[in-house]
DNA sequence: TGTTTATTTGTGTCATCATGCAACTATTAT
DNA sequence: ATAATAGTTGCATGATGACACAAATAAACA
């Protein structure tokens, strides 16, 4: 049996965070800090090429921090919606919201792109 | 007479940052960690909605937040290659680099996607 | 020259964060 | 029930970061 155990619903829909510059596709700075970590997105990028959810031990396995630590990270980048977290008995299984951040971060490009003055014509 | 004074290119350069995951098209984590400030994402957008090269001190006058600040983190904005800087006289007027901002996160967005496994039919 | 204005940089302070270790919870097995 | 395993959480610590204020730099002007 498999339950789900992701709070990032409630963050998000508080929204004390998301669209905080006012500008719609503009992540929130919570989701964004969510990526500023180089061991976070290292975890991350590890289960992007894992393909298949993954328990947090062996997720710490390749990295030189504590499960605890891990475990840390983990849950950040699951409150933000980045990952899915899966409980199977004692284990843990983390996974990427593929979907889910690619249409955020297209949306951030859209809204950026979206909003660029056209080219003068200088030089 | 303009001046850039973008230092990023040779941080850029150095690629102790970008790619450290491993993973074509995920940004560093220092170019990511400019978007996790929230005084910074509005001082982007501000930027974003100007649409016009605008300098410091119109800029800060949008923030309740000293002078000083603001220009830190216009600078650490720059430096990432988000802002261009240009000084002009006194002034110096930053602008967003659209083109290269939205080609980041469409290439972020894409990286992710084209990771995604198939979906597999369950429930 | 000296003066004013725009921006950057030095410094100290307070808050946040990544980390390790220990304790705690939850689940499975004996 | 007891033990073992997986994961989370409490707590202390060192590092980083945002901020204010003051000093330094740079450019225009008297």
């Amino acid at each position: 049996m498999m339950t789900q155990i992701n709070k990032h619903l409630k963050k998000e829909q508080k929204g004390e965070d998301r669209g905080c510059c006012g500008i719609p596709g503009i992540p929130g700075p919570r989701f964004l800090k969510a990526f500023s970590d180089s061991t976070r997105l290292r975890i991350l990028a590890h289960l992007v090429e894992a393909k298949v959810p993954q328990m947090v031990s062996e997720i710490a396995k390749n990295f030189p921090i504590d499960v605890s630590v891990v475990s840390r990270h983990l849950a950040i980048l699951r409150d933000e919606g980045i990952l899915l977290a899966e409980k199977q008995g004692k284990e843990v299984y983390y996974s990427v919201r593929y979907e889910f951040l690619s249409s955020i971060f297209r949306g951030f490009a859209s809204a950026i792109e979206s909003r660029c003055p056209p080219k003068e014509k200088n030089g």
